[in-house]
DNA sequence: CTGAGCATGATTTTCATTGTCATTATACCT
DNA sequence: AGGTATAATGACAATGAAAATCATGCTCAG
């Protein structure tokens, strides 16, 4: 007979709940050091095993900000697809559209550009999946 | 008298030759191994090196996909605005496109969800900047 | 109550990136 | 050409974030 699912996970719930009422996007360590403030007693491998798990089972997100750790010679704006399967980046040959700074702008934000990229399956790891269902 | 600035940045050069060959975004190791294959006598070191400053210059650009650093405790699909002074990101109030995704489905790619952010200074840091100037 | 399996904390390990410093190369001036 | 200031490079150390490990303790079904 299986084991079910736990219910309790306390820590885990408390690193969920000081995340729901922030709007500040923090870090782990971020997260870590309030809850260590308002008294809780937690490790900071516990709020990385926390959040990995909340953001894998889709309760939380992570953030689309770019990183420095992969470069792409084409600095002409362009957009990008991420295979979800086999992680490459794709070029993709769409135009850039500069309109929609326009709404972001209307919140008070001035805009110098935009960054968009497209998740999902590429054409090979479609063919890949197909196979194997 | 000032000094010029140098033409002669031999391996700078190099990386920057490397990366235009290649669409695969590579990292800063990729691009490492990549040249000491072909024979390049190059450090590791220069390769982050020159790379880094080839990003401020904006000769090259970086890859604007997700790190897992940073938490959204908002999964509802919904865009961001990253303060390039101030680095911090706010959730926008935006409708979702999903009709966006249309163009690279087009491609050939299966679209799950896309990312948008736009980068640029936030209300207070456009006042801040402002006052400096 | 008991024990299998999961959760947690403490610690170590890993690995990417950056910093440091000594050395070499280059450009500018005389 | 020679001298020197400055930049570029390489080798290595240091840093830091994230993950792995491992021992302990908790939970729940029986």
């Amino acid at each position: 007979m299986k084991i079910m699912l736990r219910q309790e996970r306390g820590k885990r719930d408390r690193v969920l709940q000081e995340l729901l009422g922030r709007t500040d996007h923090p870090t782990a360590e971020e997260l870590y050091l309030t809850l260590r403030e308002k008294g809780e007693e937690i490790s900071l491998a516990t709020v990385y095993r926390a959040l990995r798990s909340l953001a894998e089972e889709g309760l939380v997100a992570t953030l689309p900000i770019a990183p420095a750790d992969r470069f792409d010679p084409t600095t002409r704006p362009h957009y990008h697809f991420h295979c979800l399967r086999c992680d490459r980046v794709f070029d993709l040959d769409l135009p850039y559209k500069p309109e929609l700074d326009r709404a972001s702008e209307k919140l008070g934000f001035s805009v110098y550009h935009h960054t968009l990229v497209f998740h999902g399956l590429c054409p090979a790891c479609q063919e890949k999946t197909r196979r194997v269902e």
